[in-house]
DNA sequence: ACCTCATGTCATTTT
DNA sequence: AAAAAATGACATGAG
């Protein structure tokens, strides 16, 4: 079943892109569960999500929950019965007993309460709660121990059964509970579970409570004080001893139990010129004119095919080979909508001039930077639709001159300096670090200062490793200021969201997404900044750049880590299979993905430990205010019995003071007892009698067990 | 100097 | 069985 609706939603929105591609808009809001439901189903949808992101509005559902439908379920079902309404569970049976006995005002009255209790307890159970115990309040986190009902015939029948609402929603607890044990989580305590919770626990407390009593009020039920006094009795029930021995032991039971039981208790597109316009403008700019010779008499002196040609044919043919990520990831010809919309703002424009200016590569992601963003959940779509929409074959360029400015970039000589015994490189690559390299090695290694966290790994070396390569391909300071403005591209890229979660080590685990949209302010700072950056990048810039960031860029690695860390399996495998990769390459862009994978899992897991830590103290404290609730109580029941004990040894002494033997003589309580009958009949009855009677019962009794 | 906290990473387990 | 995610353990830097 689970399957079925997973295959039709997905069908469906299949289907639904396939209308929209035609031109048919379908509204599926009413066919399908909130988007949050199909990103989280989607578990590669889900790792790009920081989960923190989702904190406030999402409240925990984990993914790792074994049924997200049942959850849905689970939670409409809630819906609908809390949808039904509250029922009114009345207040205990003792409770009720208690405050007759103790609110009459008389000693008669009282008593006569008191022994009628059985006619009176329906009214009093509900209309009358003890001033001391002001209901439900405290609920504990989990209350799934649903203890069986101690019915009493004189309970109202919806605090003796669970209506099928109740049951319901317990049986809906029951469930959530059980979903959140699993993993230690209690997200679904809503308010409205709260409350079930609480009435719940209230119902237990209370038939906890009744416990005691229920025994007395049985057998008292409908008797009455009768001025008739009989001499014999042959009935063994209930005499007024054995009640004031209930009493005792209800007070004892009432302090045990509560005794142990508490034990244990971006900037906006612009009208404007087409990327075309927007690209042949930058082509026009003096410094691209000058980069690109500079292209040219590399590539005549690197590569002997584009030697003779123009550079603009070189591109062309020189890309049809080389590596296009967006040729990878969006293969599929799109319409080229919304490009015509496109103008860069003068701080991309700088960006652009800036780095071709220094020799930079230009990366497509780079080039997004262009494009404006509106939200975090159509911000892949979005630049997917956009770079899709460009010609390739400008991408084909970037890409060609993000490689050729690398100053004749060659993955075998790279793979060959950059040889790595074991895909771990964060381990094994002291050992490349050459003197040739020292010189350059030691201004660029305090270039790249290290700035993680996790410099256990030789992290130091590695960077001083890297560095040195740096220097081997011609790193200089202008590489330097190269990578400097590479990274302050990176960082205005459409990638801001996941870098400043992961890269950056920006401490905004509770922020939303959108909190971290690139506003336009943002960007402007960001721009803004550049010019202080450029300056002081050595030790500023160079050192927000993560180790995998400078392993790629080492590397030559034409993707932001980013990129590699957050596309989807497929997407991942088809490029490292589609494009030419050396092996060193191939097994660093491994690693970047599965360390930045790791990284967002590990945030994921802190969080989920964390909020299982505020949960269980949630807990803890929600018990103890129940501890005190029912310590409270435990006192005024106490002091209720005491009270009533009080009364009942009166009422004996009254009584017997007013009876006389067939000579008129008073009756001597130390030979007579009082004995009420099931029927409700008083008699006196001679103590020997009286004892007797109990030896018989004890006997039985153990006859029974 | 020591502690706590946040983070990244690796190895291993779980899904 | 393989891949991805989750998690424990460790190391590090910052405050």
């Amino acid at each position: 079943m689970k399957d079925l609706k997973k295959y039709l939603t997905e069908g469906l929105l299949q289907f639904t892109i396939l209308l929209s591609l035609v031109g048919v808009r379908v509204d599926l809001e009413s066919y399908l569960p909130p988007i949050r439901e199909i990103i989280l189903g989607s578990s590669s949808a889900y790792s790009q999500i920081p989960f923190h992101s989702l904190r406030d509005t999402w409240e925990g559902l984990h993914p790792k929950s074994p049924d997200l439908d049942s959850f849905f379920t689970a939670r409409r079902l809630l819906d609908e019965v809390r949808a039904l309404g509250d029922p009114r569970i009345p207040r205990t049976e003792v409770s009720a007993w208690l405050v007759h006995a103790v609110s009459g005002d008389a000693e008669t009255g009282s008593v006569s309460a008191l022994l009628s209790a059985g006619t009176n307890e329906d009214s009093g159970s509900s209309a009358d709660p003890p001033s001391d115990n002001e209901g439900p309040s405290q609920p504990p986190a989990r209350s799934s121990n649903h203890q069986p009902s101690h019915a009493t015939p004189t309970q109202p029948h919806i605090a003796t059964e669970a209506s099928p609402a109740e049951y319901t929603k317990e049986k809906q607890e029951e469930k959530l509970g059980y979903a959140a044990d699993s993993y230690g989580y209690n997200y679904l305590q809503s308010e409205n579970g709260k409350r079930a919770q609480e009435e719940d626990i209230t119902q237990q407390n209370n038939q906890n409570g009744t416990i005691g009593a229920a025994r007395n009020t049985d057998s008292s039920a409908n008797s009455n004080l009768r001025s008739e006094i009989e001499g014999n009795t042959t009935e063994p029930s209930l005499f007024f001893e054995e009640f004031i021995q209930l009493l005792a032991q209800t007070e004892n039971a009432l302090e045990g139990t509560s005794e142990t039981s508490l034990q244990n208790t971006q900037p906006s597109p612009r009208p404007g010129n087409s990327v075309n316009e927007i690209w042949q403008d930058l082509l026009s700019l003096p410094d691209i004119n000058i980069t690109l010779e500079d292209i040219q008499s590399i590539s005549n002196t690197n590569n002997p095919i584009s030697s003779s040609t123009p550079y603009s044919v070189d591109f062309t043919e020189a890309i049809s080979q080389d590596v296009s990520l967006q040729e990878a990831m969006y293969t599929s010809s799109q319409n080229d909508r919304s490009i015509g919309d496109l103008t860069p703002t003068p701080e991309s424009l700088m960006q652009l001039n800036s780095s071709a200016a220094t020799g930079g590569p230009l990366s497509v992601t780079d080039l997004t930077s262009l494009f404006p963003t509106t939200d975090n959940c159509s911000r892949n779509s979005t630049n997917q639709d956009l770079l899709s929409g460009l010609d390739e074959n400008v991408f084909d360029e970037i890409n060609l001159m993000s490689l050729a400015l690398e100053e004749g970039f060659d993955p075998l000589e790279v793979s060959q300096l950059f040889e790595e015994p074991d895909s771990d490189s964060g381990l094994s690559l002291n050992s490349s670090h050459s003197p040739a390299s020292a010189s350059i090695s030691d201004s660029s290694s305090v270039t790249f200062g290290e700035d993680e966290g996790a410099a256990g790994y030789s992290s130091d070396s590695e960077s001083v490793s890297y560095d040195g390569l740096e220097g081997a391909v011609g790193g200089s300071w202008t590489d330097i200021n190269k990578f400097c403005q590479i990274d302050y591209q990176d960082d205005a890229s459409y990638y801001d969201e996941v870098t400043l979660n992961n890269v950056q080590h920006n401490h905004t685990y509770n922020q939303m997404p959108d909190q971290l949209e690139p506003s336009p302010e943002h960007h402007y700072s960001w721009t803004a900044k550049s010019g202080k950056l450029k300056g002081s990048c050595v030790g500023g810039m160079e050192k927000s750049l993560s180790r995998d960031e400078r392993r790629a860029k080492s590397l030559k690695i034409p993707f932001s880590v980013d990129e590699i860390v957050s596309m989807p399996v497929e997407m991942f495998n088809n490029m490292l299979s589609k494009h030419y990769l050396t092996e060193t390459q191939i097994s660093v862009i491994r690693d970047i993905r599965r360390r930045g994978k790791n990284k967002v899992a590990a945030q994921n897991c802190r969080k989920r430990k964390l909020d299982v830590i505020l949960n269980l103290e949630d807990d803890v404290n929600q018990l103890k205010v129940q501890k005190e609730k029912l310590l409270k109580e435990r006192a005024q029941c106490t002091k209720s019995v005491s009270h009533l004990k009080q009364k009942m040894n009166d009422l004996y002494r009254n009584v017997f003071s007013r009876l006389r033997d067939d000579q008129g003589r008073p009756v001597n309580p130390s030979q007579y007892a009082l004995h009420c009958n099931s029927d409700g009949s008083i008699i006196v009855v001679p103590r020997r009698l009286f004892k007797s009677e109990q030896k018989k019962d004890s006997h039985k009794e153990k006859k029974q067990k």
